[in-house]
DNA sequence: TGGCCAGCTTGCGCTTGCTCAAAGTTGCGG
DNA sequence: CCGCAACTTTGAGCAAGCGCAAGCTGGCCA
C-alpha cells in the first residue's frame, strides 16, 4: 500500500518504531473530502483527531455574533482537531476542505493512549502545540499593534511560507484563497484587503485574481510587513 | 521544609509518584524576586525553566518598533519559561515581577528528561500549552472582531478570573495594575482604557484607583464584553 | 512639609479603516 | 454561448479611537 508509505515517511511519524507504527497505523481510518466539505464542526462532539495527507483545510471559529475568523490553515502533514489535548470535549473551531483533501482519524478515545505509550507521538504533538502557541502570539502582537496593512503583508508571507509554491516569477498560494479569508485572518474587512492588493499589484509586489494569489517580491511585502517602509495605500 | 509541602501540593506536582517528585524536588533552586525586578529577559539564551510560588509575575514581548505587548499573567502554580517546547534556544519574552514572587528554577538541559520520565509531568506541560493556547486564540479573536470597550471588558474579568480575590463590594484584582498595563493587554492606549474605566466606574461597574481595580459588577460587564449592551462611551 | 515623579484624566483635531452602495469581472453549468 | 452566482473593485461619507498636549493627584522621600 502506497500511501501506508507515505504515510511513515511524514515527520510525525519518522521517529516511531516500526511496530509502533504499525499499531497506530492499524487503528487509523483514511477519508476524503471535496472541496468545501466540511471534516469537523465547532461545537460537535469531538470523536476524532485527525492528521491531513493530502489538500488544504480552513479552520474556523465563528464569534457569538457570528463573524468568522480563520484561525489557521492545515497543510499536510498537519495534526488536527486534537481537542483533548486542550482539555475539550468538543471542537473548538469549524475545519473545512478548501482543496479536494485526504485525511486520517483516530478515534478521540485512543489520545491518550497514543500519548503514553509512544513518547515520540507526544513529543510531536507537544512541537505542534508549541509552534500553533507561538503563531497564536505572533498575530496577536501583530493584531494589537500594527496597522491592516503590515497585518495583511504578515498574512500572506505566512500563506506563502506555509503554503507556497515556487513558481516561474514567485511564491503562488496553493489553494484557493479569496479577499474575504485574508479579511478573515487579519482581522478587517475584504473591501481594505481589495484595496491593499490593488495597491501592490499596481507596484508589482504581488499577482492577484480570483481566488488567486502570486507573491512576486517577498523582500518588499518584508518590508511593508516590518512596518520600514510607509506602505503603498493612500498614494 | 513547609515549601517542600506546599511544592508537592500543587495539581502540577499532586500526581506524581513520591519518588519521582523527590527527584524533580532535588533539582530545583528556589529565587526571590522583589517587585519590578527581572526573571527572565526575552531574547536571552533560556537555561532554566520556572514554576512560579508565590506573587505575580508579567510576560511581556517588544516588537521591533519597541512597542510593548502584554502576553499573559504568570499565577502562582504556572510553569512559565518554557522554551523547549516550543522549539526555541532563547525566551520568547520578558518575565517580570509585579509583586514579590517566589520562583522554582530547573536548568532547561533536564527539560527533555523529565518529559521523557515522568509522563504526568508531560501531561501537565501539555495541559498548560492547551490552556494557554485557548486563550491565545480567543484573545486573537477579540482583537479581530471586537471594538476596545469590549476588549477591555473581557481583559479585566479575565484578570478577575485567573488574578482576583473575592472582596466585600467585589473582586480585587490582587496586584498592581496601571492603565497602561491594560492597554498593552488589549491594544490600545492608556488613554482610552482611562476614558472607558472612567465611564464604567461612574456607572458603578468597577471602582479605580492608582493601579487599583475593584469589579463590583461583573454581570454588566459581562453582557458589555458580548455585546449584548451599548456600551458606555460618548454618553 | 514641601517637592518630585509616576500614574492618571481630559480636551481636541485628525487619521485609519469601516459602512453602505453600486457596478464590474470571472468562471462554470446548462 | 448565455446567464447566473460568486467574487472583486471602487467611491463617498463617517466614526472610533489615536496622537498630542496640558494639567491633575497622591504617594514617597528628604
Amino acid at each position: 500500500m502506497a500511501e501506508k508509505a507515505k504515510i511513515r515517511s511524514l515527520p510525525k511519524f519518522a521517529h516511531l518504531p516500526q511496530g509502533d507504527f504499525d499499531q497506530v497505523y492499524a487503528a487509523a481510518a483514511g477519508r476524503s473530502f471535496a472541496a468545501g466539505a466540511t471534516v469537523s464542526e465547532q461545537g460537535d462532539v469531538a470523536t476524532y483527531f485527525f492528521v491531513l495527507l493530502d489538500g488544504r483545510l480552513r479552520v474556523t471559529q465563528v464569534t457569538a455574533e457570528s463573524q468568522q475568523v480563520i484561525v489557521r490553515i492545515v497543510n499536510p502533514g498537519d495534526l488536527f482537531g486534537i481537542a483533548k489535548a486542550l482539555q475539550r470535549t468538543d471542537y473548538p473551531g469549524t475545519a473545512t476542505a478548501v482543496s479536494d483533501s485526504v485525511v486520517l482519524s483516530w478515534p478521540m478515545a485512543r489520545w491518550s493512549d497514543f500519548m503514553g505509550n509512544y513518547p515520540s507521538m507526544a513529543m510531536s504533538a507537544m512541537q505542534t502545540m508549541g509552534t500553533r502557541l507561538q503563531e497564536a502570539q505572533a498575530r496577536m502582537r501583530e493584531l494589537a499593534t500594527e496597522e491592516v496593512e503590515r497585518r495583511v503583508a504578515h498574512a500572506v508571507l505566512r500563506l506563502g511560507e506555509q503554503s507556497g509554491r515556487e513558481e516561474a516569477g514567485g511564491i503562488r498560494i496553493d489553494f484557493p484563497v479569496s479577499k474575504q479569508d485574508i479579511a478573515e485572518m487579519t482581522g478587517t474587512t475584504l473591501h481594505t484587503v481589495s484595496r491593499i492588493l490593488t495597491a501592490w499589484e499596481h507596484a508589482g509586489l504581488v499577482v492577484g485574481g480570483q481566488q488567486k494569489l502570486l507573491l512576486k517580491d517577498r523582500r518588499r511585502l518584508a518590508l511593508i510587513g516590518d512596518g520600514e517602509v510607509p506602505g503603498l495605500l493612500g498614494g
